[in-house]
RNA sequence: GUGAGCGUGGCUCAGUUGGUUAGAGCACCGGGUUGUGGCCCCGGAGGUCGUGGGUUCAAGUCCCAUCGCUCACCCCA
């Protein structure tokens, strides 16, 4: 038996790096003002098909979707922004507060061929701000997004565009299509294809060709109605009074139908063919479309399979260790250090002892392999004594503690370095 | 869905033109030190060579099929 494709396991020494990623998320949303919501990943499958777009590659293809035993189509979610919203709607949250910031955390699922940072289950920090259309919001929501890398101590750049509105983008699509039809011949055959299903997507394209082609194409930032312009400006304003670097993409599209003006990734090239560490962008007639009331957003989602794939190239993060190993001799020390080991837990260290009664030097080498920081030494002696030797296993130092009931000693030496060394 | 590469102990890999009991390093266990880890030395355990079939006196090695993994395309976090 083995996992699933495209499903994988989250071994300790990995999953350590998914905790920081977690942790260093929630601290950052929350200092920027934004709560954590925890929503169902499964929904009834016209959800996603409205929201993210029936024709888009998501829906057609890569949906996890079955038939439940009522005979509900349902689908386990490919991306958060749906959920998210579909609870904001059914609790009226825009009731709540004037602008909600929420964020949520856990498993996506697309039936795409598994690849480097890319699986069947993956998992994302999904990212929404619901009720205002300034772009003040959209420049705090990207000014978190670049935040939450740099505490991890991530690099990547921050691409931004604009997709315009209903208003200026279906202006754009038509210049645009008559452009590329115009040049059809010299377009990939990828290419030729996409401005049938997605025009767009050919100003993302790889080919030289049609980069070079693509220079010349309509930019939609020229095409740009002039609220949209100035939406724009604004954000750029704002990105450079929080000294957020950014470059302007004009070529830059997203996957999901429901964006509308400000888009952005965080792009690096460390991950091989994927390059996008997050993205997002503002959709202003969702919440709409989904039935709610007439109310912009912006969002972003980064996935942390590739967060962490990028913390795993640039440093080997050991695992941290327990506070102290019980080394026992003979079984009436063992039987005493049982009973000592529950005290050191119920006293908030991170302690363990040998359980096969094994010898000293093989008890020894198991708290070094532990990357133990410190070790007890009890014997018959020391029981006598009333005192057991303890040995700081980062210096090599020992010295002589007390067995009482109160662990003064120990607790103060192995509790009050607090890590150090290790 | 398309293309390419790769499947040998837990991990990383070696394995000559097919030729005896399939090796190494790391990790694991024990000993050298019967009460002291890391370094060193000695020993041990652990492998249906992905699976099935075929060719051959003989297959880890050649052929076919199949499964799996990886990378890339498409698309995307």
């Amino acid at each position: 038996m083995q996992a699933l494709k495209g499903f994988k396991d989250i071994l300790p020494d990995e999953a350590v790096l998914w905790q920081q990623v977690e942790s260093t998320a929630r601290e950052v949303f929350r200092r920027f003002g934004f709560e954590e919501i925890k929503v169902p990943i499964l929904e009834k499958t016209a959800l996603f098909a409205r929201s993210i777009g029936e024709a888009t590659d998501i829906v057609e293809k890569e949906m996890y979707t079955f038939t439940d035993r009522n005979g509900e189509s349902l689908t386990m979610r490919p991306e958060g922004t749906a959920t998210v919203l579909r609870a904001f709607i059914e609790h009226a949250m825009h009731l709540r507060r004037p602008i909600n910031r929420l964020f949520t955390v856990g498993p996506m699922f697309r039936h795409e061929r598994p690849q480097k940072g890319r699986l069947r289950q993956f998992h994302q920090v999904s990212v929404e701000a619901l009720g205002a259309d300034s772009p003040r919001l959209d420049a705090e929501v990207i000014a978190m997004a670049h935040q939450l890398l740099v505490e991890l101590g991530l690099k990547a750049e921050l691409q931004l565009n604009s997709l315009g509105c209903p208003e200026c983008r279906p202006g754009h699509r038509q210049k645009l299509v008559a452009f590329l039809n115009r040049h059809r011949e010299q377009l990939c055959q990828d290419c030729q294809r996409r401005v049938e299903s997605n025009p767009l997507r050919v100003l993302d394209c790889k080919s030289a060709n049609c980069r070079q082609l693509n220079a010349e194409a309509p930019a939609i930032l020229d095409s740009l109605c002039r609220p949209c312009e100035d939406h724009l400006t604004l954000v750029r304003r704002d990105l450079e009074a929080l000294e957020v670097p950014y470059s302007l993409n004009p070529f830059m599209v997203r996957g999901l139908d429901y964006y509308t003006r400000t888009t952005f990734e965080l792009l690096t090239d460390a991950l091989g063919a994927q390059s996008a560490v997050g993205a997002g962008g503002r959709y202003d007639g969702l919440v709409r479309q989904l039935g709610g009331p007439d109310l912009p957003g912006i969002g972003f989602a980064m996935g942390i399979e590739r967060l962490v794939l990028l913390l795993q190239e640039q440093n080997g993060t050991p695992l941290p260790g327990p506070d102290l190993f019980l080394a026992c001799l003979g079984e009436p020390a063992a039987d005493y250090g049982f009973t000592l080991l529950q005290q050191c837990r119920l006293a908030g260290l991170s302690a363990l002892m040998d359980v096969q009664g094994r010898g000293l030097k093989s008890q020894m080498k198991q708290a070094d392999r532990l990357n133990s920081r410190f070790v007890l030494i009890i014997g018959d002696e020391e029981l006598a004594a009333g005192q057991a030797v303890l040995r700081n296993l980062t210096t090599g130092e020992e010295h002589r503690v007390a067995l009482n009931d109160q662990l003064g000693d120990l607790l103060q030496t192995v509790g009050g370095a607090d890590g150090a060394g290790t």
